[in-house]
DNA sequence: CTAACAGGGTTCGGATTCCGAACCGTGCAG
DNA sequence: CTGCACGGTTCGGAATCCGAACCCTGTTAG
């Protein structure tokens, strides 16, 4: 039988999500959800990409609790995803931007909307994205810098890197023995 | 001042995030958020991608509350993202198994990775992922299959696909005037 | 045969969080 | 002085989440 496993954070196979010491998980993509891993963030960083930045915008177009809007607004500020810039004096008026930290969520943004395109999309992608210069639709995948290849996720493994616990898993520094099963 | 927008979504700029008409949303991120879009369920798929995919392994790893696994998981496989797979009989046991639908999601998680392994590591990569063949460390990128470029998102623009909603933003067919901000 | 145990759940209060509607303060504009 | 838009806060009620306890099936030990 196959009992192999995949790629994707082999380095602490045995450990908890959560907090083994200090408060925060020991997986990036934990950490990571604890800043956007949520409903309404995503939408708001949705929004943000789109060109919609400002309080009441983002209420009408997502039709979100005004109160719950201004306590995710103040945490990615707080975070440092968005930044809030006052880009009129009168009235006072702030918008909420992008960081380059916000901006660099963009592959997890159009990941989401390409496998939403691709299998949840009944009449067709609703929006296509293409790369300006040429007007050809984007592709996002992994590349290789040394192969020049381009792949998918089962020529991935995973093995610890410099920020591995102790004891989470793998043996620092020793790749661990994972195959994909695809 | 620079009131132009960057893409993602330009096609219903002016629409909500919800239902229009028939009671899903028109845009293919909301849509993939109302399938995966919760903290635990992406933790699950973590999980999943990692090899871990018995339901005793899951809560134990995650320290997820039983309830609420057997709910997501429950969703997980009715949506079609994962598979329910007997993998002995006796006793009889079973296992949650990635499908096609549930491993195109790899770019997701990858992007949440290497998002917090940027900006929320400090002690650097808890995991790194590599192109097995050749041990370099994976990237995760737009590219265009006309050029042959890798690019960012300040080179990528949105506009209608054939999905898009009549009154929903942009005119369909015609491009929406977008820009990057960045 | 009986006891003990693992896997995979279900049930049940109590604590959070979410939600929509109403209200508030500031700064214009008429 | 009145009205209005923006950007919030406040406030119940409803939906979720959580941890602990319990349950059923099938297996292994004595």
């Amino acid at each position: 039988m196959d009992t192999e496993a995949q790629s994707l954070g082999a380095a602490e196979a045995a450990g908890s999500g959560d907090a083994p010491d200090d408060g925060s998980p020991s997986c990036s993509i934990a950490r990571a959800l604890d800043v956007i891993g949520d409903r309404w963030t995503i939408l708001i960083l949705r929004d943000t990409f789109r060109g919609i930045r400002r309080f009441s915008e983002i209420h009408r177009d997502l039709g979100i609790p005004k109160a719950v809007l201004t306590e995710r607004l103040g945490r990615l500020v707080e975070t440092g995803v968005l930044e809030r810039r006052r880009y009129q004096d009168r009235p006072p008026r702030d918008e909420y931007r992008l960081t380059d930290m916000g901006r660099e969520l963009s592959p997890v943004l159009v990941g989401l909307m390409r496998w939403g395109d691709r299998w949840l999309a009944e009449h067709g992608p609703p929006t296509v994205l293409v790369h300006e210069p040429c007007g050809t639709e984007v592709e996002l995948g992994f590349h290789c810098r040394c192969c020049g290849q381009d792949f998918g996720p089962t020529e991935i493994v995973g093995m610890p890197g410099p920020g591995a616990r102790p004891g989470t898993g793998g043996v620092p520094g020793r790749r661990t023995p994972l195959r994909s099963t695809v």
